[in-house]
DNA sequence: GCCAACGTTGGC
DNA sequence: GCCAACGTTGGC
């Protein structure tokens, strides 16, 4: 069985259409500098789980898309690279602090749903995105999450076809 | 730009 | 181990 996901990104940094427009629509995702999303990923993630795309820090917070992991972790070459943003200058190549995953794009809603439409579900209440004060960059959807979430996005897309 | 919330750092 | 100071996240 997959497991799910939900990854932000600010979209001025890295989007969901960037991702579409990579070769093979793949793409590391690094730059993870928190233990607890540090350990989602590293522990957890397995190749063939699904993850919510979700813009953070931009005009309209919210899921924008679904991707699938498709390498699991490994060190991130990004924490020892002096010239990359998410250099860590207190790396150690031996005991590898920091990893990535690889994700491939799946599909991109033709609306977002937005975090103001998650927050007024109540079914969607104890998502670990709207708790507060909530700063992870990664963290762990439950299947039935997943599936009311999907079903919104049908519905958003009715909505836009009306 | 503001600010609440949280994680990390470092002195003691 | 405590905790104040600081930096970051991210919505508004």
């Amino acid at each position: 069985m997959p497991q799910y996901w939900l990854m932000k990104s600010e979209p001025d940094v890295f989007s969901i259409d960037d991702l579409r427009q990579r070769p093979g629509a793949t793409e590391r995702w690094d730059g993870v500098r928190n233990y607890q999303a540090r350990n989602f990923l590293r522990d957890q993630m397995k190749v063939g789980d699904r993850a919510f795309f979700y813009h953070s820090s931009c005009d309209v917070p919210g899921i924008v898309g679904e991707m699938s992991i498709s390498c699991a972790a490994y060190p991130d070459p990004t924490a020892a690279d002096p010239n990359s943003p998410y250099f860590d200058p207190k790396q150690n190549a031996a005991a590898p602090r920091w990893y990535a995953v690889d994700v491939k794009f799946e599909s991109k809603f033709e609306s977002p749903v937005t975090l103001r439409e998650l927050k007024a579900h109540p079914e969607l209440a104890e998502m670990q995105l709207l708790a507060r004060g909530n700063r992870l960059s990664i963290m762990p959807v439950t299947e039935v999450q997943w599936r009311f979430i999907q079903a919104l996005r049908k519905r958003e897309k009715l909505k836009l076809q009306a």
